[in-house]
DNA sequence: TTAATATGCACAATCGATTGTGCAAAGGGG
DNA sequence: CCCCTTTGCACAATCGATTGTGCATATTAA
């Protein structure tokens, strides 16, 4: 007897079959039957009932009444960039874990499509919102902070003191970085930036200045170039900073597709790694340990980065109240592996 | 005067703005006002209050009413695995461009979970699913379709030929990097498998095994290990065959994971990539042209198998009807690099 | 035995939209 | 000038659940 039922089993098919009414057949399903008086009797009867008609209640209906959909938006730039899979895993599962879902949305690094998507997660009534912005526009979001929407920006935020935020330390990665080739002997150093403008780009240039300033070294502005976290952009501004300064020893990659690009400059220009040029990046990945040089890398925690944004956006919606504090850093890891020589 | 309304804006306070009623309202945002006789004066100053009011339509009423929610559910067995992740984001931008939204949710690799997975989008009126299954099992999955659920099964299909799938051409790319071993002059070759019972891991292996016929030559079937498609089996799976038969000359991994667990392995026992061993994997991936020696592998086109599946389940959606053909295969791509080198 | 309380459930409004139908007022023909 | 058609819009049902309230019947107390 196999059912083919293309319908859904509705409530009042559920309520009739046990001979009650609609209102003590949800109460006898929603546990709220001592509440409202429904005898054991008629609960069981509704609960059987239910049970043989494989009765799911349609959340949709559920939600508007109750004006709580359960659901979370999000915006990505780029879903298939491993560092924002990896979020947006960590924020589906504490999601589950907590009986909503997540519509994940990429915004494919465009500051228009992120507003319009925005908007539609709006329009399907979400009850919180996670954005990694792309970093160029913000009044969108806190817009969106303004209307009580609970909203938490990850990796990329923004100056912004009423937005809550988790994002890596960027700087004190980048300075500790830095650092790691300033005393690896290294004093004429390429940085590979990403987005310009954008917070943890400005953050991360704040933190190569910092180890510089430390060390007393002057940091020459034409070292740095590139203008997106993307391959493309780590590939020319390696090829530019390297035939424009062949004296640079070492890069600093802004991300790790920055780094890729790097390479295939580097491997284009018949330098090696790390005996003719040293790379360091910021952001880990599973096979830097396995590269031609293992890649000594900042390694972003990006679990913490996902749980703790999709906790603080879960309490939000919960108590109704934005957290106390608003701008969480998680803390980076250097992983020193092979990718720098020790020089001068 | 920045409105800080937590309330939504309903059609009905636009009704009131406007001075019509509800109905008139709702035409005239619709674009039904010619088909209902609205006037195009009343039409225009209903256009202007829903503007000035800032409204956007509840998708939740409208789809109770409906029917039709324009939400698609999604069920991958790891978003983080790039792999899944560059499917996912192809999906979901076919879905945008047709004005549907994505629940993406996380298996984790598990069965039990995929099913809880399902049945919870189902509650949530989907109108279509894409499940990367895990594999096992497909009683929820055929149920699901015998419900007249739009469904399309990608990368991991079932011997099932009712069931709309897409997957790479599995066998013709195990036939090929086989044969690529075999033409090399390899003739002890380790299969690190993946997921055994599986139809990719399942088809892979037949491939193995025709290149291996196509060339009169025996396949000891203690040349295959491994029972994952994650790193750990790769790992485990490799270390097991290089000590137990030292005599293997080339692996051949099932997955860009158990590739990675093989150079780990093969880095713990001294044997360095190709001099020492050749190896060749399934799944490309951004880094593999970097590493030690650069991966040769068989690249799944992922952009691809994501658009057809969602044009496919769209396609179902629009038109009711189960597409004519319902097992697509996509083509792979031998990248022949530097990790085999020619014996004997 | 009667009034007061407790028990058990149904009625109907509601969430925010869509849509079939009905009823006025305006316009046109004889 | 009257009847009929067209124009323009409002009323009310509906999607599938949740929930406040009200009304019987059963139970207990006095």
């Amino acid at each position: 007897m196999s059912q083919s039922t293309n319908r859904q089993v509705t409530l009042k098919q559920v309520a009739e079959a046990a001979g009650v009414s609609l209102s003590t057949a949800s109460r006898a399903l929603s546990g709220k039957a001592e509440a409202y008086r429904i005898s054991s009797t008629t609960e069981k009867s509704v609960q059987a009932a239910a049970k043989k008609l494989q009765f799911s209640p349609s959340l949709l209906a559920r939600s508007l009444r109750s004006q709580r959909t359960k659901l979370l938006g999000m915006v990505l730039p780029n879903i298939a960039n491993p560092f924002f899979a990896a979020i947006a895993r960590e924020i589906a599962l504490v999601a589950e874990e907590n009986a909503f879902s997540v519509l994940i949305t990429d915004s494919q690094e465009n500051s228009e499509t992120e507003m319009q998507l925005v908007e539609q997660l709006r329009a399907r009534q979400i009850e919180g919102l996670i954005v990694c912005p792309v970093g160029i526009h913000n009044q969108h979001l806190t817009k969106i902070a303004k209307q009580k929407l609970p909203l938490v920006l990850v990796d990329r935020g923004f100056d912004h003191k009423d937005l809550v935020t988790v994002t890596s330390d960027h700087r004190a990665g980048a300075r500790a970085a830095t650092k790691l080739l300033l005393e690896s002997g290294h004093r004429t150093i390429g940085i590979l930036q990403g987005l310009p403008d954008t917070l943890p780009n400005a953050e991360r240039l704040a933190g190569v200045r910092e180890a510089f300033a430390q060390q007393n070294i002057a940091l020459d502005p034409t070292w740095i170039a590139g203008n997106h976290f993307d391959e493309t952009s780590g590939y020319q501004a390696a090829g530019k900073l390297l035939s424009e300064h062949p004296e640079i020893t070492a890069l600093f990659a802004f991300s790790n597709q920055n780094a890729m690009g790097a390479l295939r400059a580097a491997g284009e220009l018949g330098r090696t790694i790390p005996d003719d040029l040293s790379l360091i990046a910021f952001d880990d990945h599973p096979f830097a340990a396995y590269l031609a040089a293992p890649l000594t890398s900042v390694n972003q925690d990006v679990g913490q980065l996902g749980r703790v944004a999709a906790r603080l956006l879960i309490e939000q919606i919960k108590t109704g109240v934005l957290p106390e504090v608003k701008q969480h850093r998680i803390p980076v890891q250097l992983m020193n592996r092979a990718s720098i020589m020790k020089i001068g």
